[in-house]
DNA sequence: CAGTTAATTAACTGATAGGAAAACTACGCG
DNA sequence: CGCGTAGTTTTCCTATCAGTTAATTAACTG
């Protein structure tokens, strides 16, 4: 019953890890937490966002796995914790010779179906 | 003529890229259409999903510019444009140093935080 | 021309996302 | 102890997502 290629579970971490790094937002956080850990005050600071709003953000990449936190005193520090973005690199890199191939092969071939596309109908209706 | 900053027109297409590869059926389509081009029926055939609905996820796929989709008679033929994903590997690559940093330096420091979470245990630094 | 095939649009539903404001919890300190 | 600081939870809003069925558009085929 092990999995063969794909496991779902990987494919679920996959999703997640990608609707967390759909907003620029938490993106940003994630390049600030590079320079190193921080608590949610001043992560917030850069931000026209009220405090919930970024306490919703660190919860969404924590449950992604993205950052982890702890507890001090009154503060969560946050750091960074990159592995799930190992992953979301090899996921990609599967398309490069896809990309690669564009310059070679594909060009050409997809301005033709944008064409296509553009000059495609000639009444409107 | 474009500053040294992250333009937020880059940012948005980052929004775009990684929402649109949230959701494991429309990974599942690219990974498809690396297999050569296809058109919409022959896309939603492995999937228990209403046309409609691949349609939906056809037209998020080229709105983000991951698919291009041309016009042969009835058909809308779709074809891969991997570019996209080439700005994902590199903006995922910027992490490469952290994650790999993990396995020398922060593994045990993570660790560290997950438990001091767990036991709501309080410590100086 | 009518009919079939391919695909999209429309209309609707339930769930989730992103945000603000207000209330609450937890800790440290004088 | 009560107060201030740090952060989260709750409540509420609107918008978008993922999916459905039904209707519609578009192009070929006999």
């Amino acid at each position: 019953m092990s999995a063969g290629t794909t496991s779902a579970a990987k494919e679920d971490r996959l999703d997640e890890t990608f609707a967390a790094l759909a907003n620029s937002t938490r993106r940003a956080i994630l390049a600030r937490l590079t320079e190193g850990e921080a608590n949610v005050n001043q992560l917030a600071e850069p931000f026209e966002l009220s405090l919930p709003a970024i306490s919703k953000h660190l919860k969404v990449l924590e449950r992604a796995g993205l950052i982890v936190r702890g507890q001090r005193a009154q503060f969560r520090p946050c750091a960074l914790d990159a592995a799930p973005l190992e992953e979301v690199s090899t996921w990609a890199e599967q398309y490069r010779p896809v990309w690669e191939a564009r310059f070679e092969r594909m060009d050409t071939y997809l301005q033709q179906l944008r064409q296509q596309r553009k000059t495609g109908h000639d009444d409107e209706r």
